[in-house]
DNA sequence: TTTAAATTTGACCAATTAGTTAAACTATTT
DNA sequence: AAATAGTTTAACTAATTGGTCAAATTTAAA
């Protein structure tokens, strides 16, 4: 056996994510680790530490690459099509974490200082002033109709990542449960949304 | 006091769905609701009994709009606008039911036989079809570009709701969480996203 | 008013759960 | 090899939690 803290934290991971904070308990962690529960807190001191490590860690990878993308070169649209297909792929490998972390966060906005981080940042990437400023540079253009960066945003990002949070719902009505069809349709919204997107801010 | 069944229900509401099942607690509710513990179990049996209630409840409230305006008379780009005003309105006077359903569905979407009344009688109003066949016909006047009806689905959807769903990510990047600001962006939200679609199709 | 039924409560129980502790075991150092 | 430090475990604890039950109280029926 070799680096239990390392499985632990994999096998963390993997309830936390599943069942949440309160669904989950240390006696499974442990469990699916195949290690001693007793071992869970000689690593991690206490569940809530174990389970910040595990929180953080999802949330950084969900909103990092928000910001590198629009920090990048190329035209709107290009950055649009590139995002949108870097999103939804990083997301179809993990697919879990967004209803993980945001359930987590609206049960209590407030105990999470690490949110403030991320806000922070993208105050000092000034993302809303990047996004703004390119907008605005294709209305000069006149290649694309107006539109407020917040809202552009917000539809960005939840044409990307809702179909993830809202599966077992989609995968019912629309694809009579067939898990097959359910991920073709994702596969083809890589190209799909960012199609959508364009076509409806282009003149 | 009167009808204690029914404060027991709300308190059961408010408890649920914003901590979850697992993070609910029958004190609490009972608590909530002013009454004594044991009642809760005179009423309703069991935890799982009592949240069953308080699930269908909010699991209905969210899904049938969606099938109803679909039935409705009008041309699709009405159909749309009166559909994303009506939705995101129904979910601004309940806007934590969203995430409250999904999350319990994505905890285990194998447990709930609702979600099979919710997909038979999908298949049975065929909603989908309904929905391709009213893009059939404004594909045939040349008024818009052809979409896959699931697609478009997900989309209008995905937009209605996912704002709702990640309101403190959103609040706190977008609106330095300022409530009211927030609360503006999503009233603006009512006209935009229809706007947002119809401009996204229409030739 | 008396009786019976429905409602409400406090006290209690068994099971679960996060966390502790001391002992056993392993690897490393001297 | 002996000692030391690091790792792992089993047994245990205190607190929480869903649920029960019999008694008390209120409401309705006779």
């Amino acid at each position: 056996m070799i680096d239990n803290e390392q499985k632990i934290l994999e096998a963390a991971r993997k309830v936390f994510i599943q069942k949440g904070f309160d669904g989950a308990r240390m006696q499974e962690i442990a469990d699916e680790a195949g290690i001693n529960k007793s071992l869970l807190h000689y690593y991690y001191r206490s569940k809530d530490k174990l389970f910040e490590v595990v929180f953080i860690d999802a949330f950084k990878g969900l909103f990092p690459i928000i910001e590198k993308v629009f920090t990048k070169e190329g035209t709107l649209f290009e950055r649009i099509e590139q995002f949108v297909k870097a999103y939804i792929s990083i997301i179809q490998n993990n697919p879990y974490i967004p209803m993980f972390v945001l359930h987590e966060l609206n049960k209590n906005a407030d105990k999470l200082p690490l949110l403030f981080n991320a806000i922070t940042k993208a105050k000092e990437n000034n993302l809303l002033g990047k996004l703004s400023m390119l907008i605005e540079i294709e209305v000069q253009k006149g290649t694309i109709r107006p539109i407020k960066a917040e809202q552009l945003f917000a539809n960005i990002v939840s044409l990307s990542i809702f179909p993830f949070v809202s599966k077992p719902i989609l995968k019912g009505i629309l694809f009579d449960n067939n898990e097959d069809t359910y991920n073709q349709f994702i596969e083809n919204r890589k190209t799909e949304v960012a199609e959508f997107i364009i076509n409806s801010i282009k003149k």
